[in-house]
DNA sequence: CAGATTACGTTATAACATAACAAGGCCAAA
DNA sequence: TTTGGCCTTGTTATGTTATAACGTAATCTG
């Protein structure tokens, strides 16, 4: 998949790929990749984009997998804090992690028209400079950058 | 006020400075700082923290001054738009400009207790680089860092 | 088996946001 | 001065996102 989140590449090998790795991680953290978590990330790797919660309660619930919103809720949350999905703030949803297993604190790329996101993996992070000069700690960092991406540009 | 946004100074006067600023920038622009926008400037300034759209509804509903969201909404969009205000993304919440006038893509850093805002001005848009590599074009960015300002830190 | 833990189901509601249309004020062209 | 456009606000209704709180089922563990 690259850093390149806008390439393209062979779908349904990064989708497996992704899965498997998430099922080792979770395996060896034994922490519980259920059914209804597995499928949910499954359908943000399908998705290759930002997803809404109630655009993943959708199609989760068209399989039966639960019908009310802290289903959905609960399974990104998981996903989010595990590190297999991250939340974008600017669109309020969620994409699958493309870069699994790094401890990261990444930034993101984000298509206005496609929804599709790219991830950067880790960038220094220059906010911490003015953050010490001032005596703010830092928890947190959310980068997101929102436009085209060549796909949609070409549309035009 | 600096760009250290949690230091203390004088609150009246930069409330004040503030306003008179947005005053002047509408009317060399020739747009209308109507009482109802005027008003929800000095909310934003004088709570001098991020406040959300309900927040500074209610304010403005106390004063008569319109009590349905979209009156809250419309002067946020129209402060947003011409620079006086921000939107946090990671608050759904509104914050006074700090850095009036100035042109600018500004990152954040939020107290995750007292909802205090420093605004950092410019700065060197890092994203760019991998953004120009990937044929990604960049129309806006989100930088917001979550953490705690120092007075919170002390309250431990 | 008892009790703890984990995850899921469900109800209800909170919190955030906007579409759509009505009404009033203002100004400028006819 | 009237007419028509434009801007702003008022209001209704609804859409979208998110979570609190409590119940139930399965599984593990001592």
């Amino acid at each position: 998949m690259s850093s390149l989140g806008f390439t393209a590449h062979n779908h349904a090998t990064c989708v497996s790929t992704a899965l498997a790795a998430a099922e080792a991680t979770c395996k060896s953290a034994s922490v519980n990749l259920t059914p209804v978590r597995r499928r949910t990330l499954e359908i943000l790797l399908e998705a290759h984009a930002a997803l809404g919660a109630y655009d993943v309660l959708a199609r989760l619930a068209a399989e039966g997998l639960g019908s009310k919103p802290p289903v959905a809720y609960r399974a990104l949350s998981f996903l989010v804090d595990h590190g297999f999905a991250h939340r974008i703030e600017r669109l309020n949803a969620f994409v699958a992690c493309a870069h699994p297993g790094a401890d990261h604190a990444p930034a993101f790329m984000i298509c206005r028209t496609c929804r599709k996101v790219a991830e950067e993996p880790d960038r220094p992070d220059r906010l911490q400079n003015s953050a010490s000069a001032s005596g703010f700690k830092i928890e947190q960092t959310v980068i997101e950058a929102e436009g085209l991406c060549p796909a949609c540009q070409d549309k035009t």
